[in-house]
This record gives C-alpha cells, structure tokens and sequence, in this order.
RNA sequence: GCCCCCAUAGUUAAGCGGCAUAACAAGUCCAUGGUAAGGAUUAGUGAGAAGUUCAAUUCUUCUUGGGGGCACCA
C-alpha cells in the first residue's frame, strides 16, 4: 500500500508502487497530458520515477516556473546533443539554466559561428520532432569515468570524478544519446517547447577559472510558447534602447576615445548633470556633518608602500615618473591622502567622529574586456568619505551612513537594495586580530540595519571587511554602488591618532563609504533607468525657448534673460524652422519645459508651456511661469523627493 | 587579459577587387509659421600599418578601439 498526499492535501492510495504519471493519470487525463515532472518530498523527479513507499507529491506543468526551468534544462540537453550529431569533434562540459534560458558549455578546436548556430537551431527542432524517449540509469561511478574517458568526454569524467562519493551517478538516455545528468528530464524530446531560440556565442573559462582552457559557449533563451518568446525578444530590444552608451552620445553627455580608453570625455551637458549630482550629494553630506576636503591625484611612492596599495594594489595602478626619477602614483583610493589632512594637528576624541568628504577622481588600470561605457571605467570619482571614529561609535556611524544612502537611492526611486557583506580576502595587510574585530564590529552593524544581506567570503578590500549597496536598473541588472568598509589598519600603517579621554594617543577606527560608488557608473544606471527622460532638476538643460517666427525672437531672448536670471538652464532656438519642427526636435532630445513665444504672447507677457510627454499646452505670465520652474528645476533635497 | 564578432560622412546604415551610396544632422537660399519633420540647394566619408594584386574600402596579417560573453570589479 502506497499513500500519495497530494499538495491541496487529498490523499490517494495505491496498491502497489507507482510513477508520477500514474498518479496524475488517477487525477485526470488532462493533467497526465500536461505533467512534466513531479515533486516528491521536496525533490524534483522524473515523470517516470517509481515511488514506493509514502509521500508527499507534487504534479509539475509547465504553468510551474520549475517546470519552465525543467523544459529549459531538456532544452540545453538536445542542444548539445544537436552540437554532436552535427559536430562530432565537440566534448560537452556542462549545460545549466540560467535566468530567461540556459547555455551549454562545449570544448572543440575550431570556432561556432553565426550560422552554425541556425543550423543547430534546426537539428534542435528535428531531435524535438523524433519524440525521443528519455531513459535514465544510475551506474557504478568506476564504470562511468571509464566509459566517458573511452568515448572522449574527458570533462565529463572529470565531473564525475568530482561528484560527492553519496551520490549515485544517473546517465540520461535521450534517444541513443546519453549524457551524465542530475536530471530531473522529461520524458521525451517531444515535450520541448519549440518556442526558443540560440541567442549567442561566447567564451567561457571551464570551471570558471581563468587559468584552465577557453571552452565555447552557446547561449539560448526558451520559453512556454512562441507568444512569450517574442515577448521576451521584445523586451531585450526595449532594455537596448536605454543602453546608457548609446543615449549618453544621442544626448550628447559623452564620449569615449581611443586615445584613453575607459575614460570619458564629459560634454557639457553630461558634466552639468554630473555636477547637479554633486551639489545634491554635497547638501546631503553637509546636513549630515561632514567636512569636504581635496586631496592631491599624484603622491610619492613611498606613501603608497606605507599604506599597503604598493603591494596589494599595483596591478591597478598607474605610475608615473618625474624628469628627477621619482616615481609617484595616481591615486587609486582617497584615504591615504584623507588621512595626511587627519593627521594635520593633534585629534582628541571631541572630535570623533570626524567625517571627511572629497569627490575624488581617482585612476584604476582594469582589463581592457571588463570596460564598458559609463558602468565600468579607469577613472572616476567617487563621493567618498572617510569618517574616523572610536570602535565604540562603529555600529552607530554605520547606521547613519545605511540611512543616507537609503534616502539617496530611495530619492531617484532605486527602492530595492541588498547589502552584500564580505570579509577578509586572501591578499590583505594587517594582523588577523584585528581583522576578527573589524569583521565582528561590521557584522554587528550590518545586522542592526535590518536589511537583507548576503554573505561573501573573502571579498573584502585589501585592508578591511566590507558592505556594498547593490541595486536594481530598469532592465534588471544589479549594480553594486555604494560601499562602507571597516578598516583598523590604514590608521595604524599611516600613523593616525587621537587623544582619548585618560590622555592616551589611540588610533582611530576609520570607516570607508561612498553613497554613489562612482558618479560615472550612477550616471549610467541613472540614463538607463529614466531612458534618458531626467527629471526636470537633473536635467542639463530645463527649458527650450522656440519662438514662432523671427519676428518673436527678441521676446524669446527676453524669455531666456528671465531664466537665466532666475538660474533655468534654458536654451533659445532660433533657426528658421516651423514650430512643429522645434517641438519635435527638442522633445527628441528629452528637454522636460518647452516655452513657445508668439504674438499672443508677446502681447500679453506671457509663454505657453509644453511639458515633455504631454500634448496639452499651458500659457502663464511671465511671472508665473518663473515661479514654476523654479519649484520644480531646483536641486532638491531628500526629503523632499522622497514624497 | 581570454574567446567570438565588428570598424564606411557629425550620426545611422547600404554597397562593390576597377567614379563610394542614402537618410538624418550641418551650411546657404526661399518660405515667416501656433505644438512631433515646409521646399530648394551645397559641402563632407572606408580606424592605423604592412602584404597579395595591374588595381584593395573590399582578400590576408598585425596593431588600436568598440560590442557580446568569461575572468576581474566601483
């Protein structure tokens, strides 16, 4: 007598042992039709598994997000399959489903290329239409790395080699092709869905490991039906759209070259927009207590050395030597150069906690494959600070600084953030006493945020633990911004002091944040996550002054003084183009206020305004039009963006 | 850094082993206008280096930069 509980908790009961697809049969043909695979006391198993004592069971269809993941699995097996019956010079490594689709991971001489891929696509199809039975056999681990290592598949092998002695080793069958597989699978190729499609080649280290050989990726994307990949295929065409890259240059913020690759040449409006992010963050700051400072780009060597970037830091630095042969760095990091102004002057402990702030731009030589456009740069600047405190004040101060950044984030409508803690790294300086107390007092801290968190080990900076903000774009990617770091080790390298209360000279704790992380890579998830549409405030220019006809232009250039007056970024187009002209040209460039002027209003003192996204056209006085733009182009605060 | 792909006018693209195209943008002229492209006209182009060839933008090699990934990371 088996006994199934099924999941709304009916039980059904068996006389003898049974398969999933037995038991959805005994619920309904229909359901038997649509079945995939079934859940049995919280494990994933094939239709076609036995059960023979009781449990609880689940019948998963493709309606199931795991089913959908069950159908992308299937899908990358029959694409490695598909590869070696076209390709019989192809080992195959491993295939798992990833989000949106799955890739599968192959090792072979000569390169896949584009049409490869169609061809594939169609060897695919025709796997799916043979209606291939899937089988599935557990054999002895001895027998498998002997057979795989016969057949050529040594990576396979390998894999088999490296699986725990507990588990058993379950070989797939699809057809007469066979593949080492957790499983679980359904139970033949003609369940496919054949709504996907291969997206793109690529390289991939095995193992994950830049060290061992290069294998060929394949990238595919599947889905229920051929409606939902089209949907899909959509929304990556929409997420390109906004690509930051590409509205930074039709927006005219910046530009790259190849004479400094991965540094940005801002236009003038990017650089008003990166300067209207400062003078928000330095308001910010400013109500919070911090003291703004400015540090030199270019310090000695031996500085360097001192504080343990000359050892820990040199593949990312660059140098440069004086015509006197002294070599200097360009800085890398802010806190050597913060702590020299600390040091100017005896600190007591009044004056902890002491936050100090500087946008510093700072140079970091990165692989040339990792750059890419505003996101990842080698040179940027950081609204950095560093705030030197008593360990006493660490949990305190870290809470503060959670705050601030969560209403800066929350300010531009980024309200899903993780925190990402990570502890000591491998490379690092500093007695491992020290890093047990700093590790202690930022888990401590992170905890008291009462945020999600998760945990990585050995991520840390090289001279101490670590949180990063990450947050979500609009084409849901996450971006880590934000970071704080506890460090007990840059003051006692750099010889930072204070005198505490019983007159004895102490080194402070210092604290390592940045809100922003770079104000290059906010500015790309910035342009990405409005599509290039800015809020009025942030925008580079606020309002376009389009008069009629030329007749009208000395109103609209009066128009223009009136807003530079009251500090509107404003420009004045006076080509002799129709107005339907300007209002098109100017809404292409996402400018929020257009002030058209024309006899009526030049008769009455007046514009008529045209906000950006609207149809409908507002005419007010002067005056009042003033007062409205000066409400809503003014750097705000928090609080008051928040609502 | 590694694998694959790409490089044509200010921008987006087309094309060809033998005069290099189009659209938009820019300039000039006409039109003087009322909310997403008025008309005419002018000028402007194959990343860099080497090779094959009578001839290279086109084929080959290298360099540089860019893109998609991997690795690395703010």
């Amino acid at each position: 007598m088996v006994n199934i509980t099924l999941l709304d908790g009916k039980k059904i009961s068996f006389s003898e042992k049974v398969t999933g697809l037995d038991i959805a049969k005994k619920i309904s043909t229909s359901l038997a039709k649509k079945a995939l695979v079934i859940k049995v006391d919280n494990h994933l198993k094939d239709l076609s598994s036995e059960i023979s004592k009781d449990a609880t069971v689940e019948i998963i269809t493709e309606e199931d997000d795991r089913g959908l993941e069950v159908i992308r699995h299937d899908t990358a097996h029959i694409l490695a399959m598909a590869v070696q019956e076209l390709f019989s010079d192809t080992q195959v490594t491993i295939g798992p489903v990833i989000e949106n689709g799955f890739y599968y991971d192959f090792s072979r001489k000569k390169p896949f290329t584009e049409d490869d891929l169609e061809k594939i696509e169609k060897k695919m199809l025709e796997i799916i239409s043979r209606n291939e039975i899937t089988t599935r056999e557990v054999w002895d681990r001895k027998k498998a790395i002997d057979h795989f290592k016969k057949i050529g598949e040594h990576y396979k092998a390998e894999i088999i080699e490296s699986i725990p002695k507990n588990e058993e080793i379950s070989i797939y069958y699809h057809g007469k092709w066979h593949d080492l597989c957790r499983g679980p699978h359904l139970s033949s190729t003609g369940k496919i869905s054949k709504a996907f499609k291969l997206t793109k080649i690529a390289g991939a280290y095995w193992r994950g490991d830049s060290k061992n050989e290069m294998l060929q990726r394949i990238y595919g994307t599947s889905w229920r039906s051929k409606d939902e990949l089209d949907d899909y295929l959509k929304r990556l065409e929409e997420a390109e759209k906004r690509d930051h890259r590409k509205l930074g240059k039709v927006l005219d913020f910046f530009h790259f070259q190849e004479e400094s690759p991965g540094s940005v040449f801002w236009h003038e409006k990017g650089w008003q927009l990166f300067q209207s992010l400062i003078d928000f963050m330095r308001h910010q700051q400013l109500i919070s207590g911090y003291k703004e400072i400015n540090t030199p780009e270019i310090l000695d060597k031996s500085l360097w050395e001192k504080s343990g970037h000359w050892e820990k830091f040199q593949e990312h630095m660059y140098t440069t030597t004086t015509p006197d042969e002294r070599v200097f760095a360009i800085k890398p990091m802010n806190c050597p150069g913060c702590v020299q102004v600390f040091n100017q002057g005896l600190k007591s402990y009044r004056d902890l906690p002491l936050k100090l702030s500087e946008f510093g731009r700072v140079h970091r030589y990165e692989t040339s494959g990792s750059l890419h456009g505003l996101m990842r740069v080698r040179s940027f600047t950081q609204d950095d600070a560093h705030i030197f405190c008593t360990e006493n004040q660490i949990t305190e101060e870290t809470l503060k600084v959670t705050k601030l950044i969560l209403g800066i984030y929350k300010a531009f409508g980024f309200e899903n953030v993780l925190l990402k803690y990570s502890d000591r790294p491998a490379k690092r300086v500093g007695d491992d006493r020290l890093w047990d107390k700093a590790e202690k007092a930022l888990l401590e801290a992170v905890k008291a945020t009462k945020l999600k968190y998760s945990i990585n080990k050995g991520e840390g900076a090289f001279y101490g633990p670590k949180i990063e903000f990450v947050l979500k774009d609009s084409i849901g990617r996450d971006w880590q911004c934000g970071t704080l770091q506890v460090d007990f080790n840059l003051p006692q390298r750099l010889e930072a002091f204070y005198v505490d209360q019983d007159g004895i000279k102490k080194h402070p704790v210092m604290l390592h944040r940045a809100l922003f992380g770079s104000l290059e890579r906010f500015i790309g998830i910035l342009i990405e996550n409005y599509a290039g549409k800015l809020p009025s405030w942030l925008s580079p220019v606020q309002v376009a002054v389009l008069p009629i006809s030329e007749n009208f232009d000395n109103y609209a250039k009066k128009i223009s003084n009136e807003l530079n007056k009251n500090k509107i970024r404003n420009i004045i187009d006076l080509k002799s183009e129709k107005i339907n002209y300007k209002v098109r040209e100017h809404s292409i460039s996402k400018i929020p206020y257009l002030m058209i002027c024309g006899a009526q209003e030049e008769k009455d003192n007046s514009v008529t305004i045209r906000k950006l996204g609207d149809e409908k056209q507002e005419t007010l006085s002067i005056h009042k039009a003033m007062d409205l733009m000066m409400k809503d182009c003014s750097v705000p605060t928090i609080q008051e963006l928040s609502h």
